[in-house]
DNA sequence: GGTATATTTCGTCATGTGGCGAAATGACGG
DNA sequence: CCGTCATTTCGCCACATGACGAAATATACC
């Protein structure tokens, strides 16, 4: 009961959902999502770190950044099957498809660029 | 997007998901739901209007009874595949199965006499 | 070591949510 | 219609949650 309710306190905010979405076949580093949701660094931890919580996502630090992937196969069926429902539902919505197009222009920016132009903000 | 975040956030709630899954199998009336749960007619009735919301359940009236079953095949995809994600998830989990129990103990009392009793207490 | 910098942790604030009881609603039985 | 009674709506309170900025942490480069 317990883990299943942290997936869907977890899955129960739009931006974490969106957060989600946006590792679909790729990591992200925190910066890069910040890019995308244009919100506060600490927020976007914050939310990064429940998603982790639920083992819906993973994480790997690499020298000053941290990586976030989607859960892999290895994950709970509970997990796994929670992350194809939200792809299955969402993966079509006009938000997310935004989203992705979005990403994959922030992708084109060397990430410390695009680190150091958000410390300058 | 709506309807995906309204479903999330109706399973958010520890008690809601108790509620979807007494449905199992079986339409129930509030004060039986009262009667398992131990909340107050208020508050159990707020949880079900947001699950019918979330167009996870759907209700009937029968008299002063209003009766509350799961969505049926005719629902959304995305709501059949959330409600067939809970159960799986939950079926076996010690809380769903002691639930269970308790309601064949309360369909066994004449829902007449089980709601006199409640407004007596 | 010392500085720069990506991320997290902490403190705080505004808003959302779950709980209850009281009052309103709606349906049945005289 | 009038009382009874199952359920819902409303108003309120306590607490959870999401947002931010400031400070702490951790890592790389010198």
């Amino acid at each position: 009961m317990f883990s299943f309710m942290t997936i869907t306190k977890a899955l129960s905010d739009e931006n974490r959902v969106r957060m989600l979405l946006a590792l679909d076949g790729r990591e992200l580093c925190v910066c890069q999502i910040i890019e995308l949701l244009g919100l506060a660094p600490s927020t976007v931890s914050k939310h990064m770190s429940i998603l982790a919580n639920a083992r819906l996502v993973e994480s790997r630090q690499d020298g000053r950044w941290r990586y976030y992937r989607l859960a892999g196969d290895d994950a709970a069926d509970e997990v796994r099957e929670a992350i194809a429902w939200t792809f299955k539902s969402l993966s079509k919505i006009p938000q997310i498809r935004q989203d992705s197009e979005r990403i994959k222009e922030i992708l084109k920016i060397d990430p410390e660029v695009l680190c150091r132009a958000q410390n300058r903000a």
